[in-house]
RNA sequence: GGGCGAUUAACUCAGUUGGCUAGAGUGUCACCUUGACAUGGUGGAAGUCGGAGGUUCGAGUCCUCUAUCGCCCACCA
């Protein structure tokens, strides 16, 4: 047996494990070998990405989940990658060109589509690498980007698949456009923020005739682009003006007055700017009434040709200059604050200008139909369950999604336009002549796809498909997908449809959706608030595994995880304690065989049978937490065995026996201890995969299986024949010590003064089991001497207590405070009475004897009597006193 | 505007199909450097389970209403 330092030394640890983890090819899984399929899909972070808390956390449970499949025997892989990240990581190394005075037009497409590689060669691995510090037993060697030439081949055959099936298409519609990005955004990528605006009220002059009209809007600059003003053609007030003309402002056009059911006659002045060419609404409105469409600005966000004497200012200024001319006009009735949501980029805050452009969209109706079906019928299921409902909503309520991004990183769209005969196809490969008029003169689309169009791909193109091979009809579908909840649009659902679409099979059964990690006040971890915790800098400061282990243990499922720096301490203390009891037992240990662990079960002691039904507890209990995704309860089964059962009482119970007894009694003990250990620790692995594997080494446990990621998964219980009285008699002894001690307590004795103490023994056999047991219960106690006698009665004033063996009394040299016994008896007498009158209250209803489950009437019953025979006891002590 | 979540000890949180005498960790107080461990041990104090109704023999748990905080969705200009 290897020994164990005096302190544990986890970074040496840690690195040392991974790395030998790694060259023994431990995290690999080949499909050729056959077994259960195991596979978990990692959400792949961004190749732009640092790891966070939000990425420690979902990398763990998948870790956890991954390392039970793999002890349990099933063929398991875990396959690792990043995103391309289309805008982010072109916004990143535009920044750097930035820095050198240039912009990507210097450059040229090619020029910086190469440059970003060179960027992602440089610096793409930070994240994977970050993982590799958390134990992330991720299959290295098939770890894909989403750009590589597998998965981009899968891109270009899905596409050209739904283009064929006519669910690809191009349209002239109104998008949210980024004008930072300079590119469209899909709708979920435009996320709302409530913003205090304001609500301009303009006056406008119908033509003709004296009257002055109010419109209301939130973007007096796209009055510039309108094209009518509309009125609910039921709307008494108004009725004359329809068919009439508007003069604009400023530029003076002529428009139309027209009727559309859409204006709400209630909502501000009943009156309704059209701008067809930058509002979703106006959009209908223009195509059912056939107006033009007006854009005003250019992919800048800055006002073109058409905004007049605004050409060439920014959307923002000309908004103020606009303002300050038509105020100067008279031509403002007012100005109301307005709340109202906006839409931002999400990837540079930038505020989404929505307008008119052609783009790309897949049609999701069609798509979206199988996956509600799937989720309905509970082939997937989210966990927790009432993300459902966020799925469903979203679903039920699809609109088509927008991949075209005017962007140079990502997966160019393939589809070529012939200059000569207008005809356009969709092709995977790079084709130089039409096919219709096999003229040359054809050309590629210049967008990219959104990088949510390669992910949503994910779960079978990382095995290869549109190649339907091995590995893929092997790992595929995958089995938990363990993700946060701000992307189940983005992702989850969309993986579901694309999944359902090409592989006819869900990617997953199981969609596990944790919390969002925040600071200690509920804040979301930003860099901008400077409120992150870098989980580098707690795995330096403590160690993986605690950082591990510490995050688990307060994740409750599916709830918002708050952390501050000393959460980690729980998981860094936890691992002290073990590292300590281990050496504990290795100290005692020497000349002891630990592949010997077949103990008699005919010989267990109590405290064997006590220590080992914990054992079974705890397997229990660990295994029915993970199936059910409580982490949380798993790791707190784990450190209660471990801390309070393993170190607080059975190790202090062992301690008389590896100090004193025979060769024969500690050989059984150890047995019991290895055996125990060995198998907590197992339980223990997925949580604390480093420190488990030094033990497993250290403790010399190897010999049954050279690695612990590769031992045995504690299916169930597994010792039998264990006497649940004899468990029961363990538990009252631990609380006769308890009572014992509390009367140690009381007199202030110090752990060097010795008490004798007089044990009145409930009955005859609990004497002798107690007699049996004396020697440890000595030592708990540090007694001198330990007298059992069930007619034990005090000679004079004693302090006493009562427990569930039998009432306790400890002789103390000097003065008994007798009145502050009686005054703790009166107490605790008191406290009996009460729970006594509650009890007699349950059992004297009559309803209550009558409805309420047998089971539950019974065990009031008993206690009745126990808390009767309590208060006699008490009573008798109270009086003994007193004479 | 619609939906979801949270509200339990000083703090951070558990509490599964109602059976609770409401738990844990941290902090706090007292004692303890005892032959695994002070990153520790022993013991203590600390809660009208956000509020109001209701269902039930029984409610922290279920229902209704309500307050506060947080999140998500939404083309009323």
């Amino acid at each position: 047996m290897a020994e164990l330092s005096k302190t544990y030394d986890p970074k040496q640890v840690e690195e040392k494990w991974y790395a030998k983890w790694m060259a023994d090819g431990r995290f690999h899984g080949e499909s050729k070998e056959g077994g259960d399929p195991f596979c978990i899909v990692i959400p792949p972070p961004n190749v732009t990405g640092i790891l966070h808390m939000g990425h420690a956390l979902n990398n763990n449970i998948q870790d956890v989940l991954t390392r039970v499949a793999r002890m349990q025997g099933k063929n398991t892989v875990w396959v690792p990658g990043t995103d391309h990240a289309g805008i982010a990581t072109q916004n990143v190394v535009e920044r750097q060109l930035a820095k050198e005075g240039m912009n990507r037009d210097d450059l040229g497409r090619e020029k910086f589509v190469e440059r970003v590689w060179d960027w992602k060669h440089e610096y793409g691995s930070t994240i994977s690498n970050q993982l590799k510090k958390l134990g992330a037993s991720c299959d290295w060697e098939r770890e894909r980007f989403t750009m590589d030439e597998g998965l981009s081949e899968a891109v270009l055959e899905i596409f050209c698949r739904l283009y064929d099936k006519d669910l690809i298409y191009r349209g002239n519609r109104i998008i949210n456009w980024c004008s930072r990005c300079q590119t469209a955004l899909s709708d979920e990528e435009s996320e709302h923020i409530d913003v205090e605006g304001a609500l301009y009220h303009l006056r406008y002059a119908v033509k003709g005739k004296k009257r002055k009209i109010v419109v209301a809007t939130t973007r007096p600059e796209t009055m510039l682009g309108d094209t009518a003003v509309a009125v609910n053609p039921r709307d008494e007030r108004y009725k004359d003006l329809i068919g009439e003309t508007i003069v604009l402002p400023i530029t003076n056009r002529e428009i139309p007055i027209i009727a559309d059911d859409y204006v709400d006659p209630e909502f501000g002045t009943g009156l309704v700017k059209v701008t067809p060419a930058h509002v979703p609404n106006d959009f209908e409105m223009g195509l059912s009434h056939d107006l033009p469409q007006i854009n005003v600005m250019t992919d800048t966000g800055i006002m073109n040709e058409n905004a007049g004497p605004y050409e060439g200012l920014d959307r923002f200024e000309c908004r103020k200059e606009l303002m300050e001319d038509l105020k100067s006009g008279g031509l403002v009735e007012k100005v109301d604050v307005h709340q109202h949501a906006v839409g931002h980029c999400y990837r540079c805050d930038t505020v989404v200008e929505p307008r008119l452009s052609p783009q790309w969209f897949v049609k999701m109706k069609p798509l979206a139909r199988p996956a509600i079906e799937a989720v309905n019928d509970g082939r997937i299921k989210f966990v927790p369950e009432r993300w459902n409902k966020t799925y469903m909503g979203w679903m039920e309520n699809i609109r088509d999604w927008c991949i075209s991004r005017q962007i140079w990183w990502g997966h160019r769209i393939p589809i070529f336009y012939c200059d000569d005969c207008n005809h356009e196809w969709a092709s995977k490969t790079a084709d130089s002549a039409c096919p219709k008029c096999q003229s040359s003169n054809v050309r590629q689309d210049e967008d990219v796809l959104d990088t949510w169009f390669s992910s949503w791909l994910w779960p079978f193109s990382v095995f290869g498909w549109p190649e339907n091979n091995d590995d893929l009809k092997f790992y595929y579908p995958s089995k938990t997908l363990v993700t946060g909840n701000e992307i189940i649009f983005f992702w989850v659902a969309r993986m579901i449809m694309s999944g359902l679409e090409v592989m006819d099979d869900i990617p997953f059964d199981t969609v596990y959706i944790h919390g969002t990690v925040r600071d200690d006040q509920g804040r979301k971890m930003s860099k901008s608030l400077g409120n992150s915790i870098d989980p580098l800098d707690i795995i330096e400061k403590y160690s993986s595994d605690a950082l591990r282990f510490s995050l688990l243990m307060i994740t409750a499922t599916g709830q918002d995880v708050y952390i501050s720096d000393d959460k980690f301490e729980i998981g860094r203390n936890f691992g002290t304690k073990i590292w300590n009891a281990a050496r504990f037992m290795e100290m005692h240990s020497e000349g002891f065989d630990v592949k010997d662990l077949a103990f008699s079960e005919a010989d267990l002691t109590p405290d064997d049978q006590h220590l080992l039904a914990k054992l079974n507890e705890a397997i229990a209990s660990t295994n029915e937490n993970l199936q059910r995704y409580r982490f949380n309860d798993a790791t707190l089964a784990l450190y209660d065995f471990f801390w309070h059962s393993y170190c607080d009482w059975y190790l202090e119970y062992a301690k008389p026996v590896l100090f004193r007894g025979t060769r024969e009694q500690k050989k059984h003990t150890l047995q019991v201890m290895h055996f125990s250990f060995s198998t907590a620790l197992r339980l223990l692995h997925p949580f604390m995969p480093f420190q488990t594997e030094e033990l497993w080494h250290g403790m010399g446990y190897s010999h049954s299986a050279d690695s612990i990621m590769v031992a045995p998964w504690p299916e169930k219980p597994v010792v039998t024949g264990i006497d649940a009285k004899i468990v029961k008699y363990v538990d009252g002894k631990h609380d006769l010590i308890r009572v014992g001690r509390i009367l140690r307590a009381e007199y202030n004795l110090t752990n060097k003064q010795t008490a004798v103490f007089n044990i009145r023994a409930a009955t005859e056999r609990v004497a002798k089991q107690i007699e049996v047991d004396k020697d440890s219960i000595m030592a708990l106690l540090k007694a001198e001497e330990i007298n059992v006698d069930v007619d034990f009665a005090p000679s004079g004033a004693m302090p006493s207590g009562m427990s569930a063996l039998g009432t306790i009394y400890m002789s103390i040299e000097g003065l008994v405070n007798v009145d502050a016994e009686i005054a703790k008896l009166a107490a605790e007498l008191d406290e009996v009475t009460g729970h006594l009158a509650n009890v007699k209250k349950k059992l004297s209803n009559e309803n209550f004897v009558s409805k309420a489950p047998k089971e539950v009437v019974a065990v009031q019953e008993k206690r009745q009597d126990e808390l009767i025979e309590k208060s006699e006891k008490l009573k008798k002590m109270i009086d003994m006193l007193n004479s």
